[in-house]
DNA sequence: GCTATGACAAGGA
DNA sequence: CTCCTTGCCATAG
């Protein structure tokens, strides 16, 4: 079990009801600045037991083409929190964005200094 | 260790 | 805005 895959479902977790994340945000968050696709890769395979669906790409696009074995599409389980997903599979990203507090980055043991990167590129 | 493969991202055309 | 290219890096084989 690598660290960076415990961490992005630990922060997948995390995301609040109603609330979304990109790819690239957990990827930032979780350590790895540019790790989107492990993101995608991580959750296709443990995604069963977390919620997957909170997580788009930055476009605000739901880019999960492969439900086939799913009961409920993402955007079922999006519109069942409240959140706004029209049929193109596009969502207003930034009115959802999870921002997390610094508490619980720090608890995922960064630096302070990539810390404020996050905050900087999520929070402005 | 090396290559191939993406549920992505960002910038150019 | 859409399509294409390039960069990325954890995993699988």
């Amino acid at each position: 079990m690598s660290k960076f895959r415990n961490k992005v479902l630990e922060l997948v977790n995390r995301i609040p009801y109603g609330k979304v994340a990109s790819y690239g945000q957990i990827a930032l968050i979780a350590g790895v600045a540019r790790g989107a696709r492990q993101v995608g890769h991580i959750l296709h395979v443990n995604g069963g037991d977390y919620p997957w669906w909170r997580v788009i790409n930055n476009a605000g696009r739901l880019s999960t083409t492969v439900l086939d074995n799913q009961d409920k599409s993402q955007r079922d389980l999006l519109l069942e929190e409240g959140v706004l997903v029209n049929e193109n599979l596009e969502l207003d990203i930034e009115e959802y964005r999870w921002r997390p507090d610094t508490e619980t980055l720090k608890e995922l043991q960064l630096d302070d200094k990539y810390i404020e990167k996050v905050m900087e590129k999520y929070f402005s």
